[in-house]
DNA sequence: AATTATTACAACCGCACCAAT
DNA sequence: AATTGGTGCGGTTGTAATAAT
């Protein structure tokens, strides 16, 4: 349906290639927007067999489907965890939160918000929240100030130049700025000024490699976010938090100290505690994570 | 009302990785 | 060690829907 009568790869490179690409190429294979009844099928299909298998699954199923476009399909779209419908200005905050941690690492992004794919992350961001970015000057690659991270600030991301109309039609609000939505709201307690020292704060050495976070952090980050994710939980432990540092300490500047370790009620704690030695972020992750948090 | 421009998102692509053989 | 099959990932594209002219 998308390109019909092309039964080469979209690109051309695999057209170009000998050797064919394993499953898509095939003659006679649909492709394009499923219908209802081929969902059903394959829902039904995978309902009573299982994942997995899936370059042979459209045979054994009778889909006129690659095993890819199958799989795609499935976890994209049918599985039974998919959250469908508009993105909340919950999400829409970890999602920028993460994003300025991990990069374009969807799925690990994606891994951290239930119910949602890191296909549809990753379109949510290109459509709307790498634009938001700009609108606000902050570069959506780097989350630093457009000016100082890049002298062609300009110039779109790569990913964006084939969603961005070199003449975009002006937003319905003034100076680009999208009105203040409860979206925004989430910002509000984490003003644009934070927002850029944090990110030349994270970006100025931030890479997953050079940092170098491995898995284990990766769970810890893991389990920190399943635990935000548990909001009831995280918010009377937060209370708790709240009351004894308030109680047992005057001021405290230094977010390192905010949570106390050993009471193990303390979610940045496991955060900064684990991660502070390996990437200097230590106070800065925590207080953003508790902003969120806190809402 | 018709046409054109833009947006949003589902789907596809190539590539990389891993495990099994 | 090399090959193969299965899967996952990030980038890109096509198209329907919507807005603007």
């Amino acid at each position: 349906m998308r390109r019909p009568n092309n039964q080469s790869s979209g690109s051309g490179k695999a057209a170009a290639a000998t050797v064919p690409t394993p499953c898509c190429s095939k003659v006679g294979l649909k492709r394009g927007p499923w219908t209802p009844e081929e969902d059903e099928i394959l829902s039904s299909y995978v309902a009573r067999e299982g994942e997995g298998r899936w370059r042979t699954l459209p045979k054994r199923a009778k889909l006129m489907r690659c095993g890819k476009s199958c799989r795609l399909r499935w976890m994209n779209y049918l599985r039974p965890s998919i959250k469908h419908g508009q993105i909340t200005s919950d999400e829409e905050d970890l999602i920028l939160r993460l994003h300025r941690l991990l990069g374009n690492r969807w799925s690990l992004i994606a891994g951290r918000i239930p119910g949602r794919t890191d296909n549809e992350i990753k379109n949510y961001w290109n459509t709307h929240l790498s634009k938001k970015l700009i609108s606000q000057g902050i570069d959506p690659r780097t989350h630093k100030p457009l000016e100082s991270s890049n002298p062609n600030h300009n110039k779109q991301p790569a990913t964006l130049v084939s969603h961005i109309s070199p003449n975009p039609k002006p937003s319905p609000s003034p100076n680009n700025m999208p009105p203040p939505t409860e979206a925004n709201h989430v910002h509000n307690n984490y003003d644009h000024n934070d927002y850029l020292a944090d990110a030349n704060l994270e970006h100025e050495g931030y890479n997953r490699e050079n940092v170098g976070i491995d898995n284990s952090v990766d769970d810890v980050f893991n389990s920190f976010l399943d635990s935000l994710m548990n909001e009831d939980m995280f918010m009377e432990q937060e209370q708790q938090h709240q009351h004894q540092s308030e109680t047992s300490s005057g001021n405290n500047d230094n977010n390192t100290n905010e949570a106390d370790p050993a009471s193990g009620c303390g979610i940045g704690s496991i955060w900064s505690a684990s991660l502070s030695p390996v990437v200097s972020l230590d106070g800065d992750i925590d207080t953003h994570f508790m902003d969120l948090s806190g809402k």
